[in-house]
DNA sequence: TAGCCTCGAGTTCA
DNA sequence: CTCGAGGCTA
C-alpha cells in the first residue's frame, strides 16, 4: 500500500501462497506431489523474497511462517465455540451391543432394526480444534477441559498438512471449527528420542507424551523441527454444514484439503461393528502411529441430533478400547492410607515395573471388598494395567505362582495414623477412621482447603502442611490465617522469600466466594457443585449455617443424605466456632445475587410442572419461560414441586399435586402472576458483605 | 422401584 | 479415570 508496485506484489504473493498451499496438500496430505522439490523450493524462495521486501504484507497464514514464530511467554486461553466432548468407553463386544441397544431404544426402534455406523481408528494423540473464518485458519487450540483450551496456533501452523487457506466452492459456512487429533508417528518419535539421547536430554516415554510436549512448546520453531501429524473427523458450526452423514462429513473435510482419519468404514448394524473392531485389534500394531481403539459413530447426523448428549459425552458415539498393555510384578506390602473423610484405603506397594511409559510401584485397591474380590495377598505376583492410560490398577493375581507364604490383608481395626477406631458403616464399602481430630484427616483436609478450586492458596502443599501440623502451628483451617513470617521462615525448605510468597497467597485467599468457602470446608457429600447450589440458594453464610435439615432438603438436588450431612456439620459447636474465626480473620466474598433482572420473584428458585392442555403457549414455551426467569421446569410432580399449572384434561399429575398439597393454578392465573415485568429497581449490584457478626 | 445421570472422593506419575 | 452413591424421573 502506498508504493506504486505493491498492488502487483500483493497479487503475486497471494498467488504464490495459494500455489504453495496447493502443493503442500499434494505432498503432505495426498502423498502425491505434482512438482519436483526444487520447483517447490523455487516458489517458496520467491515468496520469501517478496515478503522480505514487503514486510507489511506478511501474514501469519503465509506458508513461510510454518517454520515457527518467536517464542511466547504462555498460551492464551481459547474458549471453544462448541464444547469438545469426550466419549464413553466400550471394552468388549457386549458393551458395543449394549450401546447399539440403547441407541435403538432412545430412537424408538425395535431390537431388530439396523443402525448404520461408522468405524474409524482412535488415534492415541491429542485432541485439537481449529477455527476457520472466511476460508482462513484463524486459531488452533488444545482440548483443555473441553470448554476452554490453550491457543497453540503457532505450533499447529508448523504442521504442513493443516491447510491455512481453504479451497472455495464447497458450501462451507463462513465460520466453523474442525476437530481432530495431532500425533507423532512411531518413526518420528524414535528419531526425536535418538536425537535427544545424543544430546543427553531425557527421553520421551511414548509418542503421545512427545506429541503433548511438542504441542505445548512455547517456542514453535522447536515444534517445526518435530514432524507432527494430524487427522480430522468432525466439523462444528452455527451455519449449515453441507453433509447429512458422518461419512459425508469426512468427505467434506477431505475436499477441503484436511487430512482425514482414513479409512472411516461403514458398518450396517452392530455385529458388523463388532467384526471391524475385532479385526482392527490384530492389525493396528502394523500402523506407524499409536491407535488405542476404534471410534464408533451413528452415521446419520439427524439421528445423532435426536440422540443428543449426556453431560459431556454424546450418546451417538462410543470408543471401543483395545485391551491395554499389562505387566507382571510382585506385591511387597499393602498399606492403609487415610484420606480427608477418614476413609482408610488399602494401597498395594509393588516391585517397581515399567509399564506404558512410566514406572509403576503403587496401585489403589479401593476397599476391603475389592481386596477380597481380587484376592490380592501380600507377596502375590499380580498383573497390572493402566486404567484410562494413567492410573495403575491390579487386574488379577497370578494364582499359579503362589508359594503358600502369601499373607492376606486385614483392614486395621485402628487408624494407622492416630490410633482411632476404624469403623465401617452398614451398607458402605469404605471403612473410616472415627476420630474427628485425626491428624491424617487434618492434613488432607488442609490440602483440600488450600486446593485451587477451594481457597486457592498457592504454595501450601503437602510438605509444608506436614510441618505446620507436626509443629503444632496449625490445628484447624482458621490457624492458617494467624501464621507469621517468622513461623513460616522457620520451616525446612522455606526461605524468607517463599515464606513471604506463601503469606501473600494466604492473604489473597481471603477474598473468595461463599461457594468456594463452603466447598473448602470439606463437608461430606458437599463437592464443588453442591457447594455452589447451597451458596446460591442460601445467599449468605448466616442463612446457611443456621438452616434446618428440612429447609436444606427442599432445595433441588439436595436430598436427605446431603441435608443431614450439612445440618450435622453446622450443628457442631466446633464448626460454628471455626466459622466465626474464619470470618474474624477477614474472609470476604461477594454476596450471591438473590434476584437479578432476569429473574422474577414469583418464579425464581421454584419448580413448576405443566400438565393438561395449555391455551396460550406450548409446553416447551412455558418451560422455557420458567427457566428464563430463574425457575425450573420438571416433568413429573414430586415433593420438590412448588407449583402445578394445570390446563384442561389434567390427570394423574394434578391428583398427585393435590395429594401432596402443592399449589395448583390455571394457565390464566399463572400468566397473570407474571403480568408485571421483572423488577427494574432490584438492588442487583453485588456488594461486600460485612463480616463482623 | 429401577434406571438413568451426575457428583464426590480417592488415586499415579512426571 | 473409576467406582460408589445420591438424586431425580418415569
Amino acid at each position: 500500500m502506498g508504493q506504486p508496485d505493491d498492488g502487483g506484489a500483493a497479487a503475486r504473493i497471494e498467488q504464490l501462497r495459494r500455489l504453495i498451499e496447493y502443493h503442500n496438500h499434494r505432498y503432505y496430505v495426498l502423498d502425491a506431489p505434482e512438482i519436483a522439490d526444487h520447483e517447490y523450493d523455487a516458489l517458496f524462495r520467491e515468496l520469501q523474497d517478496l515478503e522480505a521486501s514487503h514486510p507489511e504484507l506478511v501474514t501469519p497464514n503465509s506458508p513461510t511462517q510454518r517454520v515457527g514464530a518467536p517464542p511466547v511467554e504462555s498460551f492464551a486461553p481459547a474458549p471453544h465455540a462448541f464444547p469438545m466432548l469426550s466419549l464413553a468407553n466400550a471394552f468388549d463386544a457386549n458393551d458395543l451391543r449394549e450401546f447399539d441397544a440403547r441407541c435403538k431404544r432412545m430412537l424408538g426402534m425395535g431390537p431388530e432394526a439396523i443402525i448404520e455406523y461408522t468405524v474409524e481408528a482412535k488415534i492415541d494423540g491429542l485432541g485439537i480444534s481449529l477455527t476457520y473464518e472466511q476460508g482462513h485458519f484463524v486459531r488452533g487450540a488444545t482440548r483443555g477441559d473441553g470448554t476452554t483450551g490453550e491457543d497453540v496456533s503457532a505450533n499447529l501452523r508448523t504442521i504442513r498438512a493443516i491447510p491455512t487457506i481453504l479451497p472455495d466452492g464447497l458450501g462451507l459456512p463462513s465460520s466453523f471449527e474442525v476437530r481432530g487429533e495431532v500425533f507423532l508417528s512411531k518413526t518420528e518419535f524414535a528419531r526425536i528420542n535418538a536425537e535427544r539421547g545424543i544430546e543427553g536430554l531425557p527421553l520421551f516415554a511414548n509418542p503421545r507424551n512427545a506429541a503433548a510436549g511438542t504441542i505445548r512448546q512455547l517456542d514453535s520453531s522447536v515444534a517445526a523441527r518435530r514432524r507432527l501429524q494430524a487427522r480430522f473427523y468432525d466439523i462444528r458450526s452455527d451455519g449449515r454444514i453441507p453433509a447429512s452423514t458422518q461419512l459425508e462429513v469426512v468427505e467434506l473435510l477431505r475436499s477441503a484439503h484436511f487430512p482425514t482419519n482414513d479409512p472411516t468404514q461403514m458398518a450396517l448394524g452392530v455385529e458388523e461393528v463388532v467384526r471391524l473392531c475385532g479385526e482392527a485389534e490384530h492389525t493396528h500394531s502394523a500402523l506407524d502411529f499409536a491407535v488405542d481403539g476404534m471410534v464408533v459413530k451413528v452415521n446419520s447426523l439427524a439421528l445423532q441430533a435426536e440422540l443428543g448428549q449426556v453431560s459431556r459425552s454424546p450418546r451417538w458415539a462410543i470408543a471401543y478400547k483395545f485391551p491395554p498393555e499389562r505387566a507382571r510384578t510382585r506385591v511387597l506390602r499393602i498399606v492403609a492410607q487415610v484420606g480427608r473423610t477418614g476413609a482408610v484405603t488399602p494401597v498395594a506397594e509393588m516391585e517397581p515395573v515399567f509399564l506404558d511409559g512410566s514406572t509403576v510401584s503403587r496401585a489403589t485397591l479401593h476397599n476391603e471388598d475389592e481386596v477380597r474380590r481380587k484376592d490380592v495377598r501380600i507377596g502375590d505376583f499380580v498383573w497390572i494395567q493402566k486404567a484410562g492410560d494413567i492410573i495403575p490398577e491390579v487386574v488379577e493375581v497370578d494364582v499359579a505362582a503362589r508359594s503358600g507364604d502369601e499373607q492376606e490383608f486385614a483392614m486395621p481395626a485402628e487408624c494407622p495414623v492416630c490410633g482411632g477406631a476404624v469403623v465401617r458403616e452398614e451398607g458402605e464399602a469404605v471403612a473410616r477412621c472415627s476420630n474427628p481430630l485425626c491428624v491424617a484427616k487434618l492434613k488432607t483436609g488442609l490440602q483440600h482447603f488450600a486446593s485451587r478450586r477451594a481457597m486457592d492458596i498457592d504454595g501450601l502443599g503437602p510438605a509444608i502442611i506436614e510441618q505446620l501440623v507436626d509443629r503444632g502451628l496449625v490445628r484447624d483451617f482458621a490457624d492458617l490465617y494467624q501464621l507469621t513470617h517468622e513461623q513460616l521462615a522457620g520451616l525446612d525448605r522455606m526461605a524468607g522469600k517463599s515464606a513471604a510468597n506463601l503469606l501473600a497467597a494466604i492473604e489473597a485467599s481471603k477474598r473468595t466466594s461463599l461457594a468456594r468457602l463452603v466447598f473448602a470446608l470439606g463437608i461430606r457429600h458437599v463437592g464443588e457443585h453442591v457447594a455452589d447450589v447451597l451458596a446460591s440458594h442460601m445467599g449468605s453464610l448466616e442463612r446457611l449455617r443456621s438452616a434446618t435439615e428440612d429447609e436444606l432438603s427442599s432445595i433441588h438436588e439436595i436430598g436427605p443424605q446431603i441435608a443431614a450431612s450439612v445440618a450435622g456439620f453446622f450443628a457442631d459447636p466446633r464448626a460454628q466456632a471455626l466459622l466465626d474465626r474464619l470470618v474474624a480473620a477477614g474472609l470476604t466474598w461477594e454476596e450471591a445475587r438473590s434476584t437479578s433482572n432476569m429473574e422474577d420473584a414469583f418464579i425464581a428458585g421454584k419448580t413448576f410442572v405443566f400438565t393438561g392442555k395449555l391455551e396460550h403457549m406450548t409446553r416447551e414455551e412455558a418451560e422455557a419461560l420458567v427457566r428464563s426467569r430463574g425457575g425450573r421446569a420438571a416433568s413429573s410432580v414430586s415433593a420438590k414441586t412448588h407449583c402445578v399449572v394445570a390446563g384442561p384434561g389434567a390427570g394423574s399429575k394434578l391428583d398427585k399435586a393435590r395429594e401432596l398439597g402443592i399449589e395448583v393454578m390455571s394457565e390464566d392465573e399463572f400468566l397473570s402472576k407474571l403480568g408485571s415485568p421483572p423488577d427494574a429497581d432490584n438492588p442487583t449490584g453485588p456488594h461486600q458483605q460485612s463480616l463482623a457478626f
